[in-house]
DNA sequence: TCTGGGGTCCTAGGACCC
DNA sequence: TCTGGGGTCCTAGGACCC
């Protein structure tokens, strides 16, 4: 049995944690460069507000409907995730944090009434860390997903499944009439696993709902789709097949990339924000003890602007897998200026680092060349670099290239309506008057 | 004027091997 | 006239997720 515990509106109850004025008011949280708004409260979706849309269209919203918009704070949002994760893993014997603000609990060996477990769950995460939440068990994460679903929109919404399965759904417990039914009021693109694409596959052939995909035959499934299919109807069944993974494993692929705030043309500038990508991309794989073999750059116009399009990325293989900041920087500058064409309004870069090996299992090397050693200094003096930006904070000590003037990088990202990072800057914390 | 960022997995097809 | 069979590895692209 499993349980997806999954906090509501994630981002915009955070900001609430610490301004309780937002409770009840339409609240919306941007994206990077204020671009569109990624998190919404209930009152914001009730005003029409789509996920993704874009800021300038709602901003007329202020003035007439008392919308507030805050610039997207990933280091408070990152935070208050931990906390979340951390009282959560006490739910059960094993925990897969599955995104920033939901996680999948094995409930095997776990006594009692599960839903009472996870309705005492979710009041206490409300109350230690202040974030509402919906709990969805049921015996396979699919069906676990799928609960949650349930619970929240029988939260939300009314008379669409049956009142009871608010806030907390547990589908073992439900009669099979009514675990149909439930199922059977679930569009099929309601699944998890089933997008865009699948759903409008699906309903081009009669499958409508969660309950007509639960009773397709598996094999058909996989000669017709996909085994990827395949295992959601398995997992509809009630047939575990998709795995709890526990973290610790480290990523198998790392990527920083921003927009920018304004278009930027000159190679310098590119030059200045693919360094800083590149170093961040490389404290993240430091991170998890990680080495690269290939760095790719890849960078692009703006889709949205009617002017010549141009994107391209580029992949430098590194001469031995590392997670050195100079090495990284390097590979992805030269990455850059292979991918550079002048003349184009670039919009957005990104650094992805790939084929990453972990520290203890790196491919040797044969020494063809006694001329140049294997260097060792490179990674003493990341780590220096690392315990630096740690104690004084990012950025105390950064790569030339990266830029001094800080103020003056034409690329850096518009973010004019960010929160105080509460809970992980000393200058921020929050005040309490008597 | 103004539209995010970061991931995973699977498949098809090409290059190459014997 | 007539030219096999079986396999691996890599990459690009698609679909999905939050």
């Amino acid at each position: 049995m499993y349980a997806l515990i999954d906090g509501n509106n994630f981002y915009v109850s955070c900001e609430r944690v610490f301004r309780p004025d937002l409770r009840g008011r339409p609240v919306v949280v941007l994206s990077n460069n204020d671009g569109c708004a990624i998190s919404r409260s209930n009152e914001a979706k009730a005003l029409g507000i789509r996920m993704g849309a874009p800021w300038y269209q709602l901003r007329p919203l202020v003035q007439s409907h008392g919308l507030v918009a805050l610039s997207a704070n990933f280091a408070l949002y990152g935070d208050m995730s931990d906390r979340m994760m951390s009282l959560l893993a006490t739910l059960g014997a094993q925990q897969e944090v599955y995104s920033i603000d939901e996680c999948f609990v094995d409930l095997a060996g776990v006594g009692g009434d599960l839903t009472q477990r996870g309705h005492r769950m979710r009041e206490q995460l409300l109350q230690w860390v202040g974030i509402p939440s919906c709990v969805g068990i049921g015996p396979t994460k699919t069906l676990a997903k799928l609960a949650n679903h349930i619970a929240k929109t029988a939260t939300y919404q009314s008379g669409r499944y049956p009142a009871q399965l608010a806030q907390v759904c547990n589908l073992s417990a439900l009669s099979p009439s009514a675990w149909q039914a439930v199922l059977a009021a679930t569009r099929v693109g309601e699944v998890w696993g089933v997008g865009r694409r699948l759903g409008a596959q699906l309903e081009a052939y009669g499958i409508r709902s969660a309950l007509d995909l639960a009773q397709l035959d598996p094999t058909t499934v996989r000669r017709r789709w996909s085994v990827v299919l395949e295992r959601t109807v398995r997992e509809l069944q009630g047939t575990a097949s998709i795995e709890l993974e526990e973290g610790g494993h480290g990523k198998r692929q790392i990527a920083v990339t921003r927009s920018f705030g304004q278009p930027v043309t000159a190679l310098p500038d590119l030059e200045e924000a693919v360094t800083v990508f590149a170093s961040r991309a490389a404290e993240k794989l430091r991170r998890q003890h990680g080495a690269a073999a290939q760095v790719m750059t890849y960078i692009r116009t703006s889709p949205f602007r009617q002017a010549p399009q141009y994107s391209r990325a580029s992949v430098m293989p590194l001469q031995r897998p590392s997670g050195e900041t100079g090495a990284i920087v390097r590979a992805a500058l030269a990455g850059l200026r292979a991918a550079y064409r002048p003349g184009f309004s670039y919009a957005k870069a990104g650094v992805f680092l790939l084929d990453l090996q972990t520290g203890e299992a790196q491919q040797g090397e044969l020494g063809f060349d006694e001329r140049e050693p294997v260097p060792r200094h490179g990674a003493r003096l990341s780590n220096v670099l690392d315990r630096l930006n740690q104690r004084y904070g990012q950025d105390t000590v950064f790569v030339a290239s990266a830029g001094l003037g800080g103020v003056q990088r034409v690329w850096s990202m518009k973010q004019e309506h960010r929160s105080p990072r509460y809970t992980t800057c000393w200058n921020e914390l929050p005040v309490a008057h008597a």
